[in-house]
DNA sequence: GGGTTTCATTATGGGATATAACCATGAAGC
DNA sequence: GCTTCATGGTTATATCCCATAATGAAACCC
């Protein structure tokens, strides 16, 4: 405890020490920059990440790309017929049960010039820091991300509640399986 | 783009080398652990973060409490209701309008209970790295959160659909001020 | 005292997500 | 070929969290 609470203090209390308040201050403020710097496209930050991985992946199956991004399979339906309703993407029947994610034209143009705003916004953010330091900082974070088996004895009587997170990260511990 | 677009891919496309992604994942993780900490005690981050807040500032009006949080004040009554019901918390009336909070003492003691679940959640994060370097992912993470000039050009249709993904959970951060 | 500001509350709606139930289809086995 | 089972997608439903607007009332200011 000694560590973790050091002076601290001002109306926050202990709160300003904390890794997770930090993160999550933090993970705020870039979002909400982030879904500002899209909101001239339509897109909210969802929209984006489906549109990026149907780009890097043409054909992907819609549980396998909703799996990859963690949004639950129900909820992904809803978001699809948006994407497909403005004609930014196709699903493409593969055999009868199964689709096939693509990008229409349309859709490509408009992920182009939404990655060009978010360039923008990625370099707003990394305004504040130098490349050792960005560099530092996705390492560390990836590396928290990935700390899936590190809570053993921890999470106790969870399964209650739900997560509630969002969407357009990938909540690892949704129920996903891959290949068919 | 070059610095920002190195090789990547995978299934997610550039989506990794985003810091704004790594951020997000990074804080799903670790809200979920703090979520599942804190579930034996039927805390959620929000509690948590308000009986930080009042333990830290006895007296605290209601309205800079929320204020310093970054939530609501329409929101705020709901989760003080709960919080008063469990008799963790009470609502002084300072002058028939204002009310001063204060924790009671069954507040206190569940707060430090929560604390030293928190302690134990926060040595687990902090497991994946270094002294030195959760210093400098404090360090820039509150450098990140305060990045409130940053996006002058930015922001540019906004204000037309709400934030939404601003005060959640310990959403300690947001928009607030300190001191009167 | 009357207008204005501050503080708290109620009411309402939207967004996002989890769950469960439900088709339909393709694959496997006998 | 027909049953059985797993898979992919969809619908429906409930919840949680948060934001906005409107209301009520007290304090503040001239």
């Amino acid at each position: 405890m000694d560590a973790l609470h050091p002076e601290v203090a001002g109306e926050f209390g202990p709160l300003t020490e904390y890794v997770g308040y930090a993160l999550r201050r933090a993970q705020l403020k870039v979002f909400q920059d982030f879904i500002d710097t899209l909101d001239e496209l339509d897109l909210r930050p969802a929209h984006f990440s489906v549109l990026t991985v149907v780009d890097a992946n043409p054909g992907i199956l819609q549980s396998r790309a909703c799996a990859a991004l963690g949004i639950q399979k129900a909820n992904f339906v809803p978001l699809l017929d948006g994407l497909q309703r403005r004609g930014l993407l196709r699903r493409v029947a593969l055999n009868g049960r199964a689709n096939g994610l693509h990008l229409t034209d349309e859709g490509r143009k408009l992920l182009a010039r939404a990655r060009r705003l978010h360039d923008r916004h990625e370099r707003r953010v990394l305004g504040v820091m130098s490349a050792l330091e960005r560099k530092r900082l996705i390492a560390t974070l990836s590396r928290i991300a990935g700390l899936d088996e590190v809570s053993p004895r921890a999470a106790p009587a969870a399964a209650r509640r739900s997560p509630s997170g969002s969407a357009a990260a990938p909540r690892r511990g949704s129920a996903a399986k891959r290949s068919p």
